[in-house]
DNA sequence: CTGAAAGCGCTTACAG
DNA sequence: CTGAAAGCGCTTACAG
């Protein structure tokens, strides 16, 4: 595999600027039309410039009725000569603006996030809000980007993991929901709940024969997760005593380094339940290397249910969540929360998405 | 595999709301102060509330000096008990507000969209940038959702396609910078340019003994795309014939069932060349199930240089772009075109990033 | 068909 | 330390 070569080489074919001598401060930027303010023109140049009134602007601009076609063209001209474009805290204040939904994501580059994104960028744009996007793990500045975002933004709605608390504290009043909450609720939530899904998988483990699973778990404290706890005892109480390796991080490397010392150590190995699919992707790999079978002879489980589960051969079973089941009930939240149901001192309030068993080539 | 099954099943724990007999439609806010209007707090209420004046409660919610600690908790309890939150649209009218970037892509479940995005909102960020997004892939009005991104933001980057000239001229005054257009520039533009990779690409395959590539291209029109055309131009200038296959997606299924076919119908085939990385990935999945051995039998190689590619066996060559170095650049454009470098009607300006070609297990 | 007035919710000087 | 005034850029009634 090469290495992090430099991959950028780029040319600047700029056609506009550059080739000239530089102005000064004053004139830095280009004037259009001689005598104008350099910065962003108003209504107000408009009008003045097309001898009209503000509120003929409006109307031109707006396509709205009772203003004459050569008005109107020559406003729109005039807009155009000025490069006018109406300021969206001015209409804001008047009009309210479009709904904004602020959704925070840990990080775009996990495959996680995107399927998650997608499933709330498709609601959002159906009932018309728009969104705006911060990405906690890929932030320098994740205060600032949270803070950011709940002042540009009516509701926020995401992934604030373990500083929810700090992050709910300083949005204020800002209705959050919070998705898959580690800790304690405050405000809204929408909990994704993997426990029944891991019965129907231990069953699923019985059922196909399985004697000695091994659970390959993550979480930044060392000691398992809920989710890992879950799986041993689920296995415990079917008569299994898996062994329990915990990752620092759910990446796809660790799911290989901890499945080939698994493979290594204990060579009776025939079922892996990873944290996530991720894992479970480095997982699979690690067998391929070692020249395991899967599922003949190990069988292989991820969570999360990622698209990328079906890229790879074998394809990955999984215990899947609906996420847009997850966003569907986090904007009703939101919403409801927006329109005063659960204001700030108010009783959180939460929803719950069960995971479920999908079935594919892995086991 | 399993089929789609139906995955959702959501149990509502609604803490809150719903217990209680339905409130009639005047009370349907719960009020928090008897006699409050039901819509928003704004500064003149927290104001009155507190028996001060507005600016004396802009000092408090704004942490500015010259108040004193007993107003200042007196204006902040009030605020607290309205659930008093600035408007937006008031705070940036007189401060101009953050700089908003809108993003748009194309698919965001298609993995290309998230490594973008991921580049684009870290460069943002650090600018102290806020970014909203949009997906015109998965919006079911993608009209609305561009216009709206040009009313809500001060520039817009991404991926406008085919329809990028409509879109343009809706988006009116707004800087513009298009990422790999498709067809004429006509404001601003990173292209992506594989001319040097696919070069490369083929000295490679020449080097490596490579007698029967195929070209497994994908395009909306049914005839190669220029990519294709590229890789067409470059093998038969190095005495190919290569077969080329057209998809009318770049989906990793199609790349699966005409890779499948290719290896079928033309023994010989020894290299694949995909018109992109998800494509390869089904070109690897068809070459495992026709038992063919990846490298050994036949090379695989992708474009566009997903982490996608990591988590497959073999890893996957391909032409990779620097994305960081494209939102660099499109970033830098945008801010050049808001500083009023290219103004509406100047000439249109762009920059170039090329592929490279990224040697992993594949080929 | 067009314009004078009022006001949306905030902050920034400026007085006291 | 606090408040009266002005104004940010727009739109919405309301007159003419």
């Amino acid at each position: 595999m090469a290495g992090p070569a430099r991959l950028t080489r780029t040319e600047v074919t700029d056609d506009a600027a550059g080739a000239g001598p530089v102005a000064p401060a004053s004139l830095g930027r280009t004037p259009r039309t001689v005598g104008l303010p350099t910065s962003r023109a108003t209504i107000h140049d408009v009008a003045s410039a097309a001898g009209v009134s503000r509120q003929t602007v409006t109307r031109a601009m707006n396509g709205l009725y009772g203003i004459s076609e050569t008005t109107k063209e020559r406003v729109l001209a005039a807009a155009a000569a000025l490069d006018y474009r109406p300021s969206r805290f001015g209409r804001g204040l008047v009009t309210g603006g479009d709904r904004q939904l602020g959704l925070v994501v840990n990080d775009l580059r996990n495959p996680y996030s995107p399927e998650l994104a997608a499933a709330v960028l498709g609601l959002a744009a159906a009932r018309g809000w728009d969104v705006m996007l911060a990405d906690v793990g890929l932030a320098g500045d994740s205060d600032r980007a949270v803070q950011a975002l709940g002042q540009q933004t009516d509701v926020v709605v995401g992934y604030l993991g373990a500083r929810a608390p700090e992050w709910i504290e300083r949005l204020g009043p800002v209705p959050v929901v919070e998705l898959d909450p580690a800790g304690e609720v405050l405000r809204g939530a929408v909990r994704i709940d993997p426990t029944e899904g891991i019965e129907e998988l231990a069953d699923h483990l019985v059922r196909t024969g399985v004697r000695h699973p091994v659970i390959v778990d993550a979480s930044d404290t060392g000691r398992p997760s809920s989710r890992g706890r879950l799986m041993l005892d689920a296995l415990r109480r079917r008569g299994y005593l898996p062994e329990v390796a915990v990752a620092d991080a759910p990446t796809s490397e660790h799911g290989a380094a901890m499945a080939a010392r698994a493979l290594e150590r204990f060579r009776r190995v025939d079922a892996v339940l990873a944290f996530n699919d991720l894992m479970a992707l480095g997982v699979l790999a690690a067998c391929r290397r070692a020249g395991v079978d899967v599922p003949g002879d190990v069988r292989v489980v991820g969570v999360d249910g990622l698209a990328l589960g079906t890229l790879v051969a074998p394809t990955l079973t999984t215990l899947a969540v609906d996420l847009d089941a997850v966003a569907r009930e986090a904007l009703d939240l939101a919403l409801g929360m927006l329109a005063g149901e659960s204001p700030r001192s108010g009783a959180a309030v939460q929803r719950t998405v069960r995971h479920r068993l999908l079935l594919r080539e892995s086991a």
